[in-house]
DNA sequence: CACGTTCTGTACCGAGCGGTATAGTCGAGG
DNA sequence: CCTCGACTATACCGCTCGGTACAGAACGTG
């Protein structure tokens, strides 16, 4: 990133960065079609046409934003992976993932999926970019349980694909609750069942 | 229900029920915000009056059309529920729920998630119906829950009420992963990692 | 300080939205 | 068989949608 770009003529008012996140918020409380360009310009403090020729398009403003919050979480993920153990990066991932679904600062739940899991046939693009952030991250967690079960730290025969997947459901279901108004806690009870179900993975205990 | 309602004047020439169908299966395809009443209309095969003269509004044509699915829905996971064990019925509820996630005839995943999780504020009442059909589903799996709690049927301590919200909220991702095309064996492969580990909550597991 | 360039603000575009007025159509009762 | 009443079909309503033309404003450069 190079500090300062000479550009001629007049500068931006805003900054790319931030308007991209108020953006993704509206996207996130609304979804992509309930979000309305009016809705959009207001909440990012611009005006139409200084969005559209800073990002040409309501669809590529929407995937720049998304990029963004995806990264991001993606980052968050993968950090929370970074656990000695296949059950300590599980528990991680989950707890980290109820308490962002929670968490203030932004709406509840999760753009991946608020964003827009079905849409009109001519946004269809939408569905299928959240789509692929989705299955990023649960290639992350599979990455990881791979890993794990060539270490041993997972019982013989266990599919873990199938276990990132059944891990990426769980959150996602509570991202589904998260936006319904489920609290922190109600969250975070949910993962304690299923972190005391998931014990029973461990290559120790008779799975 | 009374077999034949004397009515006076041209009888209609589309049945209601079946028309919800059609309705349904496009607010699930599309969510409700890109359901237009164009599409709506051409899957019903009716015209624009006749939908206002039957249903009164684009919203109230979704209530109706939501209420018959989720009662279908509902009933279905109460037939699942009826097991001995609450082992057997956390299985059968997940295991029906993914093959219904993913069954032929109606789109992949399900309308009480696709229909708006996120909507725009005038919308915002679909968000809340659609939730209420998820929390009544989630009730009557903590009534069965509960109830197996009560019969010694769960491990002592154990919250049958995170328990509920555990199962549902993997039961939500497994509907997010199908709305995104994922099959049938991928929810099944999921299922059993989860009852592989609910294994552990059975009463004699040393959970 | 005039210039070229880029941004900002207003006002507008065609298209499609959800919803409806109106006229014609069809079946039942007198 | 005629009339009444609810249905169907066309054509339309005001409105908002995503997107843009155009004029003025603000910066770096000569």
């Amino acid at each position: 990133m190079s500090t300062e770009t000479p550009t001629p003529g007049r500068p931006r008012a805003f900054d790319e960065q931030t308007v991209l996140d108020r953006a993704a918020e509206v996207f996130w409380r609304q979804g992509y079609e309930g979000a309305s360009l009016s809705s959009l310009t207001k909440a990012m403090g611009i005006n139409r046409p200084s969005l559209y020729a800073a990002f040409g398009s309501k669809e590529e403003l929407f995937k720049r934003a998304f990029d963004r919050y995806h990264e991001t979480n993606l980052a968050n993920a993968r950090a929370a992976l970074e656990q000695p153990t296949a059950y300590a990066a599980i528990e991680v991932f989950l707890r980290a993932s109820a308490d962002n679904l929670t968490a203030g600062g932004h709406p509840a739940g999760c753009l991946s999926i608020q964003g827009g899991l079905a849409c009109s046939p001519e946004n269809a693009r939408i569905s299928e970019i959240l789509a692929a952030g989705r299955a990023a991250t649960e290639a992350a967690l599979e990455e990881r349980l791979s890993r794990a079960a060539k270490e041993g730290d997972l019982p013989d025969g266990m599919d873990s694909r199938a276990l990132a997947r059944f891990v990426m459901a769980l959150s996602e279901g509570h991202a589904v609750h998260a936006a319904a108004g489920a609290s922190r806690e109600d969250l975070q009870a949910s993962v304690d069942v299923a972190m005391r179900a998931v014990a029973a993975l461990r290559p120790g205990a008779g799975g």
